[in-house]
DNA sequence: GTCTGTGAACGAATTCACAGCT
DNA sequence: AGCTGTGAATTCGTTCACAGAC
């Protein structure tokens, strides 16, 4: 009671407790639902590579073979946005492009920093894919001593202790948890007081933020779990 | 047109095309949502955590609370497989986790084979968390001459034109990718010509199957797109 | 009194189907 | 004719609320 609000996050992005949500700020854009968010996100992919491969224009029905999503949840997604289509024609696969990664705040990169430098943490930390689509990694974090000082891609590890300190000209405001589920806990409070606003969570473990902080988990093992589900029975 | 019905797999798994879903093989054992799926793996890890503790029993309302799923969410998921609680007392810890393990067809271990071992695959391969939840890494593939032969955590790395071959002897059911986008579709077709009938797809793109194949995909940088879109507009 | 299991109510997301623009 | 944008219909999932078990 009253220990300003903690709640366990789950669920894929959750913001810790908008009220039952309406509308945003002043302004009044209506509320997106989550799953076309995540679609947008595949949409992007999708409409990169066709802009790569030097094509002008695509209709719902080409975005739909392409992705395998209902071209009829393409323009519902899309409409959110207002109107980005031309009847009789189709999208403008670059227009569109630029319109959805602004919209998604893709425009300027942004700063994230990286907590655990395990296994996994340093590929992630290694991995060129980020910084391509304007996520880099400016820092990395480890308690363990032994990894301390060590350089991974050009980054020192440094002590997660060091953190809020830091994060005052690093101003990053994506976190990546890669530590064991034991201390994930640890480091999220650690992330939040560093101010930290978004959280990517590898850590097999739920854990809790304040409101307005958002946490995405990915937990590896589940999703192998969940495929032997479907592989059960036969 | 004829050529062996392919699909583009959406979402997070899809057996690319069940017709609309109504009851599973001669049984009649009901259709279980997937996020309710999804759901069984937070609440292993969870129960996992509280037999560890030692906790014997646990009410709907203690997983709610550790897990932030709504009680009645969980009930009405488990609900699914029997009576599983006791009215007044809650559910036994270690019987629930077993129960629940043997659902999602966890009883037995399974084997996978990954392919792709730059920075992530080399990570997963080496990760330890799979194989304590009893999915073995037993073969490791990967098309870069320069990567043959390379060892990585006591496995060799092969060519990925043997995995027919040697999925014969090794009986992997689920294949992990962890290739660049381009390749990920010809990686995929040997996967499934090797008798692989789960995947799960790092690669950054959409890849089809035909009927019957499992897919999940798992996309590091949708996920931070995700974040940055909850971040925007402030 | 406590807590489960579940029908019923509700709310959210997908898909249909078509009016209207090019 | 081709394709978008969207209200209406449908399907799906979550939450409520309570009867019944302990």
């Amino acid at each position: 009671m009253g220990d300003l609000e903690l709640k366990p996050a789950h669920g894929a992005a959750q913001d810790a407790g908008t009220p039952r949500g309406r509308r945003r700020g002043g302004g009044g854009a209506l509320r997106i639902p989550q799953p076309t968010i995540e679609r947008l996100s595949t949409y992007l992919q999708c409409l990169r590579q066709l802009e790569r491969t030097g094509v002008a224009t695509a209709s719902s029905a080409d975005i739909a073979e392409r992705t395998g999503i209902n071209a009829a949840q393409f323009r519902k997604d899309l409409s959110y946005f207002g109107d980005l289509g031309t009847p009789g024609l189709g999208y403008d696969v670059p227009k569109l492009q630029a319109h959805l990664s602004h919209a998604m705040g893709l425009r300027e990169p942004h700063n994230t920093v990286l907590v655990g430098t395990g296994n996994l943490g340093a590929a992630l930390a290694a991995y060129s894919g980020f910084r391509d689509r304007g996520f880099s990694i400016v820092a990395l974090f480890d308690a363990d001593p032994d990894k301390l000082g060590q350089v991974i891609n050009g980054l020192i590890v440094q002590d997660p202790d060091l953190l809020p300190k830091l994060n005052a000209d690093l101003r990053a405001d994506i976190g990546i948890i890669c530590v064991p589920a034991a201390s994930a806990q640890i480091v999220v409070d650690k992330l939040v007081a560093a101010g930290i606003r978004a959280i990517l969570n590898f850590a097999p473990i739920t854990i809790s933020v304040r409101t307005g902080i958002i946490v995405r988990n990915v937990d590896l093992t589940s999703e192998l779990e969940v495929l032997s589900y479907y592989l059960r029975a036969k």
